[in-house]
DNA sequence: TTTTACTTCGTTTTT
DNA sequence: CGAAGTAAAA
């Protein structure tokens, strides 16, 4: 019996068909990552491809983790010596040996979000771009979607000849990327990009990576942008063994400049390709699959397949309505509340799914009120919170003196007494002797002109280049303790803010915690691949199997996931379709958003439960929507509640009351719009300024429910009451504890209320109170 | 130069 | 409604 006895007919074709081009397109469900894992070990078992001839591509990092895993087991050896890679790290690898053929530095830095943000601002005021004119926010999209289309600065400029904003961006693109040339930095998009580059430009290099990659297989196809596509093109080129793998009806990330042109037209491209569909699914109910297949199916111009099982209908979808997001939040945390706690279900069974991340807050209020342990992905990423960007831009700093976001980031941190005024007398110092800021500071006392604050700049100097010399005998923990300890980081944080101070040195524990774990795991690595690892997590990597919390993330963020119940909040038209792609009236807006409602759908295995609620708070106003049309796309006889009539709008009551002078029937507003929840909890520290981060989610949800972040990491030890104690719950009233069990990192407590009866709950979250 | 108070602005999704 | 940016004050 071989391990390939378990596929089905369709996937031991794609696993065997290992010569030439293919194409599988993988229903949602169907088996991917199986026949990715088993036609990799079919390769080095059967056709004697060595190990470090294969190259198979995820879209992150969690996804490549699995997939080494899952080969380690099937192969018996080499599985290590296989590059599983996402694109991004991928390229960060190529370009730290060969960036210097194109003009960089091998020790380049990696801008987030936040520095191109910056560094866009920066250009925006040098080159006196009118802000009320041209958005940054429009300006980063656009210079980002040219990046992803292949669009160089030059092409641009042509492009734009009689086009005044497309003249503006040009300029503005042109000086970023040159800004970024001279801080020796890439940001997300060049990392592709340069690659690409590189490739083009340096033909032995790329025949290099041909001859090393002689079979090539990316999963998520459908993910890939233009850029990323030529990439893989340029490598499959010689030996023309490529693999994608994906499915056009989960593409979901066109506003990341994902082609789905990339999927539809991979035969064109590769014309000897071979196509091998997989439509047997194996994760969800016939049912879901029915709704699934339902909605999808009002898509025009897809690829045609649809999914089935041998599952029979199971459950029906559970549909619901409120008035209200706070009893949208009420009921799925009862009823998952009921699930754990009557029928035996564990919480990380459970998925909450919702549109935009700011709907996570009601969500999370609602648990923390019925002591549900959760755990949110998304929303801010850890590596973006303040007080790690500052140690980051430290070791930044000492790593690449040529990053002037890092350098300009940490000048004033802790105070120096040096503001922009300075900063600012510097850089143009700078750019007249074409040298960088640090440059600059490093001789600032010698050039004349500068003032009497120049003097404030020597001690920072002499700070960086001791950190330097230390940098070299250190590990990069032991760097980061250099440093807080030198700068009394801590001091810093508690003058800012004493309230947060505690908080934000537990995510620099945790930062340190982070490079103590790199540094085991790859014992060569400088500082340099830090930063390069760090700069690449996204948030869904931090998402461990082994707690037991509910999950709750953005559509986006579940694709790829299933979870045996999952719950999809605000199924409103507005929320979802968002407003924006039904007011831009581009029926390909709409699609994009019915895929990512087909991704939701399909996450499901057993019990799909879609709520939307009458009224709900957007921007401090409220909004009354109707049900979502994807909804009213799954039929009828597969949900478990009927659904309202359709509403209509003004102009039809209207219309209809003049033509048959019928008054017509009041439907909106609903009655309960003022409702408020029965005692909402105040967290005591709002969701705000310090806006959770991810690290696992944790951290959010200690900090919403007033909890230290220590806990997260550390079991909690001070809890004031003991069995036979009376203790209070600030939902379910007075009660007795009868008993409690420690957990790896919390305490199991059984209470006897008085009015509510027995609960089992976390200690962290329930919050009692000895009475 | 830094802090504070007020205004404005906007919200999709993220490697 | 909340964050982030700007103008004025210390």
């Amino acid at each position: 019996m071989s391990i390939y006895d378990s596929l089905n007919k369709e996937q031991k074709k794609a696993v065997c068909h290992t010569e030439g081009p293919l194409l599988i397109l993988a229903g949602a469900g169907s088996g991917k990552t199986r026949v990715l894992t088993h036609r990799i070990a079919y390769l080095i078992e059967e056709m004697g491809v060595k190990p470090w001839n294969i190259l198979a591509i995820t879209f992150t990092n969690k996804a490549a983790k699995e997939m080494r895993e899952r080969v380690d087991r099937l192969v018996e050896y080499g599985s290590d010596q296989i590059w599983v890679s996402t694109f991004h790290s991928m390229c960060v690898r190529i370009l730290r040996r060969y960036i210097d053929r194109i003009g960089f530095g091998t020790d380049f830095s990696i801008y987030d979000t936040d520095d191109q943000k910056t560094v866009i601002k920066a250009v925006m005021k040098r080159l006196n771009v009118d802000p009320k004119q041209f958005k940054e926010r429009s300006l980063m999209s656009a210079i980002s979607s040219a990046k992803d289309e292949l669009i160089s600065v030059r092409e641009y400029e042509l492009d734009a000849q009689y086009d005044y904003t497309k003249k503006v961006i040009a300029q503005v693109y042109r000086e970023y990327q040159e800004t970024l040339q001279s801080n020796n930095a890439l940001d997300f998009d060049d990392i592709i990009v340069k690659t690409v580059e590189l490739f083009h430009r340096c033909p032995e290099v790329l025949d290099s990576y041909q001859e090393r990659f002689q079979y090539i297989m990316v999963d998520e196809y459908q993910d890939t942008n233009t850029a990323q596509f030529e990439l893989i093109r340029l490598l499959a080129l010689k030996y023309r063994n490529l693999c994608v793998v994906g499915d056009d009806d989960q593409s979901i990330y066109k506003f990341r400049g994902a082609n789905i042109r990339n999927i539809l037209d991979f035969e064109k491209y590769f014309e000897e390709a071979a196509v091998i569909k997989l439509e047997q699914n194996y994760r969800s109910s016939q049912t879901i699959l029915d709704a699934a297949n339902a909605v999808i199916s009002n898509n025009k111009g897809r690829k045609d397949k649809a999914l089935w099982t041998e599952r029979g209908a199971e459950s029906k979808i559970h549909l619901r309505q409120f008035d209200s997001a706070y009893e949208e939040a009420d009921f799925i945390a009862d009823d998952v509340a009921h699930k754990v706690r009557r029928e035996g279900l564990s919480y990380k069974d459970c998925a909450i799914l919702y549109r935009t991340n700011a709907q996570s807050r009601v969500l999370e209020e609602r648990m923390i009120y019925e002591g549900i342990p959760y755990n949110v992905v998304g929303g801010t990423n850890f590596y973006s919170r303040a007080e790690v960007k500052d140690i980051l831009a430290y070791l930044k700093t000492i790593d690449n003196g040529r990053d002037e976001m890092a350098v300009r980031r940490i000048v004033n941190i802790p105070k120096r007494g040096i503001g922009n005024a300075t900063l600012d007398k510097l850089s143009a110092k700078a750019q007249e002797m074409s040298f960088t800021l640090y440059d600059v500071m490093e001789i600032a006392d010698e050039l004349s002109g500068l003032g009497k604050s120049c003097a404030k700049v020597r001690p920072f100097v002499e700070l960086i280049e001791s950190f330097r010399e230390k940098a070299e005998r250190m590990t990069v923990a032991e760097l980061i303790q250099e440093i807080i300890h030198r700068i009394d980081y801590e001091e810093y944080l508690k003058d800012n803010d004493s309230d947060s101070a505690e908080d934000r040195m537990e995510n620099v524990n945790e930062l340190i915690s982070k490079a103590v774990i790199f540094q085991k795991q790859n014992e060569e690595a400088t500082l340099t691949d830090f930063l390069a690892e760090v700069a690449l997590v996204a948030d869904i990597d931090n998402v461990e199997a082994g707690d037991d919390r509910l999950l709750l993330m953005t559509l986006h963020a579940a694709k790829g996931l299933e979870f045996p119940h999952v719950y999809i909040a605000g199924m409103e038209d507005n929320i979802f379709p968002s407003s924006m792609s039904i007011y831009s009236n581009n029926e390909e807006d709409i699609e994009e958003e019915r895929r990512l409602a087909y991704v939701g759908i399909t996450r499901a295995m057993q019990d799909l439960t879609l709520t939307y609620a009458r009224s709900r708070m957007l921007r401090g106003e409220t909004q009354y929507n109707p049900v979502s049309r994807f909804v009213r796309e799954i039929p009828q006889q597969l949900l478990d509640s009927t659904l309202p009539a359709p509403r209509r709008s003004m102009e039809d009551r209207r219309m209809a009351e003049e033509m048959f002078g019928i008054p017509s029937r009041e439907i909106d507003p609903p009655s309960g719009f003022d409702y408020r929840p029965k005692a909402t909890v105040k967290p005591k520290i709002t969701v705000q300024a310090d806006k959770p981060f991810i690290a696992k989610g944790i951290g959010s949800l200690n900090q919403i429910a007033g909890i230290s972040r220590g806990m997260s990491t550390q079991p909690e030890t001070g809890v004031d009451y003991a069995i036979g104690d009376r203790v209070k719950h600030i939902k379910f009233g007075e009660g007795i504890v009868t008993g409690m069990t420690k957990e790896p990192r919390d305490y199991k407590v059984t209470v006897e209320f008085d009015q509510a009866g027995t609960k089992i709950m976390y200690a962290s979250f329930a919050k009692l109170k000895r009475v």
